[in-house]
DNA sequence: CCGGCCAAGTTGGCTGTGCAACTTCCCTGA
DNA sequence: TCAGGGAAGTTGCACAGCCAACTTGGCCGG
């Protein structure tokens, strides 16, 4: 218990995963040059002292996340510098702005419990006549307003949410310690015009474009446990994914609805 | 060789990728229920004939994909059905408009070849001087238009390309015929304001928003093959991700520079 | 000089084994 | 009735080995 997490990758006690930020490390300093090859896998396992399967399973992790491609019969190619962002950073926009050196701020605008909508409940997978509890957020950088954020909370979340004090700065830190983890996101990228409310606490015209996330996440059992509609004023942020043949998460969808 | 490739994933002649597909398919059309269990991996193993391993890996496959959670101590559970599109029906906006039953058009407004920028170059890891071929394209679903597309290629790409009748549909087909392969791709999507030539193409207001992609492609050897830009018209696509604990190719940026 | 063949090197795929970590559920005892 | 302990079940991690498929580069012959 003494050793706090700094470094995820390497303070978890599993070989592959050390073994694969080493790598991962020595690909981004440029070790092994832009475009150049990495040693064979039989030369890492004894590099590393474990097997060649291992290092496979490090070298996988490192595939996903496009730094190195992976073909049969010749050696792994670097890709990229691609700075790949851990999954909470993803999640919360506090953790997002910290990694960053930018001060997270935000305020909490409203926060009502009333009962679900038919669209709440699907997502949520709710029951008929279940109560969510929905928060609106106004979330700024170094004090200038740059999203709205919309989340509606099933039963179990949102009474959590609701007892914190409404100047908290992150919401998925306070809710982890109460035992509520995120595991598994489903994100949905377009552009939607700023309504009323937008409009006043972005300081934008009524109209104006924004680049909305919509996000569904899932604790490890499954169950939904947030709903969330983020609204990013443009210019203040971009979404970055890659994907191969191997591997592909992402998806274009023709918009139907809302 | 009597069986022509219907579905890609059971065709294939591996078998944790048959395992894969058929997995999919059993849990798509609601085999185990929505949030239902799977069996354990034991069970699997026994009903398809294949060892413990070769399951974990087909398994593998449908986490990455969202379709099902992971954790030790308990059986996996569907996370629901996640309708994952191929990588190609990604890269091509023709296999991505067929593959919806719609009618993918498109028009070359005009082809250049020039010398490349700064940029150019840096993504096209292409050495100082080198040429470069620019293509703008409007691509239309069902006759209206959707999307201006800009294409920067390599010279080696290039040639090939300009040398395809002006009024061809999907230009990665042939260009596969060519042995130009795609197989990584980084995407970045953000908001910007249409331009003289969009607004004219799609028939908006300049300065009005649109969904902009931005894409670069390598094939297998990490030589970059394609940047491309498109930009959609709002309302007509949205993009849709998956992530996880386990894996995440997604990131959020902060906007810098263009 | 060029083309094709061949051998060496390398990754993909599959099997089998063993153990550790974790979850779930039942049963017991207070 | 409820809390706790423990056993069974399940997945994660690691090792070792074997073969197939594929790429690369060099050698040889024309």
């Amino acid at each position: 218990m003494t050793d706090v997490a700094v470094d995820p990758d390497r303070s978890v006690g599993t070989l592959y995963r050390k073994v694969a930020a080493d790598l991962r490390e020595a690909i981004t300093s440029g070790s092994y040059g832009e475009a150049g090859r990495l040693p064979a896998e039989g030369a890492l396992a004894e590099q590393y002292g474990v097997s060649r399967g291992t290092v496979r399973q490090a070298l996988a992790v490192l595939r996903a996340d496009g730094l190195v491609t992976s073909r049969r019969g010749t050696r792994r190619v670097v890709l990229g510098n691609a700075r790949v962002q851990s999954f909470s950073e993803l999640l919360s926009f506090t953790h997002w702005a910290r990694s960053m050196g930018e001060e997270p701020g935000g305020r909490l605008e409203s926060l009502v419990r009333r009962p679900a909508d038919a669209a709440e409940r699907e997502q949520l997978r709710l029951e008929p006549g279940a109560e969510v509890y929905v928060t609106l957020r106004l979330r700024t950088l170094s004090g200038i307003p740059v999203m709205v954020e919309r989340t509606v909370y099933p039963p179990k979340v949102g009474e959590l949410v609701a007892q914190l004090p409404a100047d908290v700065v992150s919401h998925t830190e306070p809710l982890r310690e109460h035992g509520i983890l995120f595991t598994d996101a489903d994100h949905t990228i377009d552009v939607v015009a700023a309504n009323a409310d937008d409009a006043r606490l972005l300081g934008c015209r009524r109209g104006s474009p924004l680049l909305r996330e919509r996000r569904r996440t899932t604790d490890p059992t499954g169950i939904p446990v947030e709903w969330s509609q983020d609204r990013y004023l443009p210019g203040t942020v971009a979404f970055s994914i890659h994907n191969s043949l191997a591997s592909s998460a992402l998806s274009r969808h023709a918009r139907e609805g809302d």
